[in-house]
DNA sequence: TGCGTTCCCGCATAATCACGCAAAAAATTT
DNA sequence: AAATTTTTTGCGTGATTATGCGGGAACGCA
């Protein structure tokens, strides 16, 4: 194979999926890994794509790239590793929206065997990087503010699966009114989330510990394990340990 | 034998492979190794070819590799100008995936007041950020490779319906062939796609032309509009428009 | 911190190329 | 037809390019 040919190659790859890994051409192609860095390095020079450490990504990416590590609080990083350990192979999982969460799929073991279903539009993104993953998503009419798919028709079709576990970014949760949100259409898609899962997890950093909102997502009674930031004997959390909830 | 049929020899083997090895035409030729390249070097001065290190590629090969600067390619957004005056306030908007549809998304005057459809999750992210479209994303088990969704599910909902619009992300459109592409899960969505629109728009650069791939996804017949970043009398296009379609 | 991967550097090897020259072939002139 | 010129070709030599490999440095991740 020619060495243009080769670089012409890579240069689909990249247009197809913004990214190539260097370990992956020199399979595809045959040649060494040094001859693969080599004609990277020359695509890099000539302006064609970005050479970074394992591989290139395609110029357009770059900044949002970038731009996608810069929202990671270390309490969201906190949170999404201990919500990992939940996640066993063969698991069918509902995953809803939130920056958490978004931390959580980054975070998530390439290795691991799972399914997800998700109505978020960026999750679903995300979700689609995993080499592993296996990715549903339920959509219908998309909405704006929450970036995610809501309506009758994603709740009939949540109502059809059974889930082993419901990870639920949260926005509010309370002893007495228990998960809350702000929009009719986003309750109605995390109520049938709730429903259709055999296990519910609620993310929530301990800022959101005793918030509502106008709405109610569902009672406490139906979450059966709470994930903070904290360390599970804080005296924060312990109201909610006697409430029969599982700490993390 | 003369020069002038080896040269012809040539010619007829970087149509059929898009390349030629020195190694193998002097073989074939039965003559030096120095001839053969002293061929290659007179064709590749008169324009037929481009000299490689090792033999020669097809001038297409050059346009891949030299004209793709992909952070918002000029031929991408040429192309995505041309198609957005195609679309109206009030139009059922159905769009498949690709680099140059997101140029298009992006560039979607904001006063439009239009409804899209779409299986692909990049795209819908980028009509999320409009501030009037309204998106709809026919969801399933997600594509890895073509970050879309895909099934007979997705072909079921597109068939329920009616659209104005279907603007179509071309990997390869022959004269024979018509629309062609990779992945057979690809094939079936798009066919719903065309299938459940008034007009159908496809929109590929001028390198796609005259390709093909693996699979058909429609013939040429029910393509209506074809959009290219060339001018419409360019003489690449004339076969297609006397085939009935119309070219932007 | 330590471990595995990726990277960088230099070298060895092989393939390819460029140049000059002379023989062969073709074209032109005598 | 013979001689001459021009073109084409093959070959030898040395230069250039492409590639793979080894070893140590650097990086990323836990």
């Amino acid at each position: 194979m020619l060495k243009k040919e080769r670089q012409a190659y890579i240069i689909q790859q990249i247009n197809i999926h913004n990214k190539v890994l260097s370990s992956d051409l020199c399979v595809q192609l045959d040649v060494s890994e040094d001859t693969v860095r080599r004609d990277l390095q020359e695509l890099a020079e000539e302006g064609k794509l970005i050479k970074v450490h394992g591989g290139a990504l395609a110029k357009s990416f770059h900044f949002t790239i970038e731009s996608k590590q810069v929202y990671s609080l270390p309490e969201k990083k906190i949170i999404a590793h201990k919500a990992i350990d939940l996640i066993k192979d063969g698991m069918l999982v509902v995953i809803s929206g939130g920056t958490t969460m978004r931390e959580l799929v980054n975070m998530l073991p390439p290795d691991l065997n799972a399914t997800f279903v998700t109505t978020n539009v960026p999750i679903a993104l995300e979700l689609l990087e995993h080499p592993n993953a296996e990715v549903i998503f339920l959509g219908n009419k998309l909405l704006k503010s929450a970036q995610m798919a809501v309506g009758a028709e994603v709740v009939q079709r949540l109502g059809q699966i059974k889930a082993d576990l419901c990870l639920l970014g949260t926005n509010s949760i309370d002893l007495n009114f228990g998960i809350t949100d702000l929009e009719w259409e986003i309750i109605e898609v995390k109520k049938a989330m709730i429903a259709c899962a055999q296990k519910t997890v609620s993310l929530a950093i301990s800022e959101k510990l005793n918030t509502t909102q106008r709405l109610q997502v569902c009672a406490l009674d139906q979450v059966d394990v709470l994930i903070t930031e904290l360390a599970p004997t804080n005296e924060k959390l312990t109201p909610y340990a006697k409430l029969g909830l599982s700490i993390l």
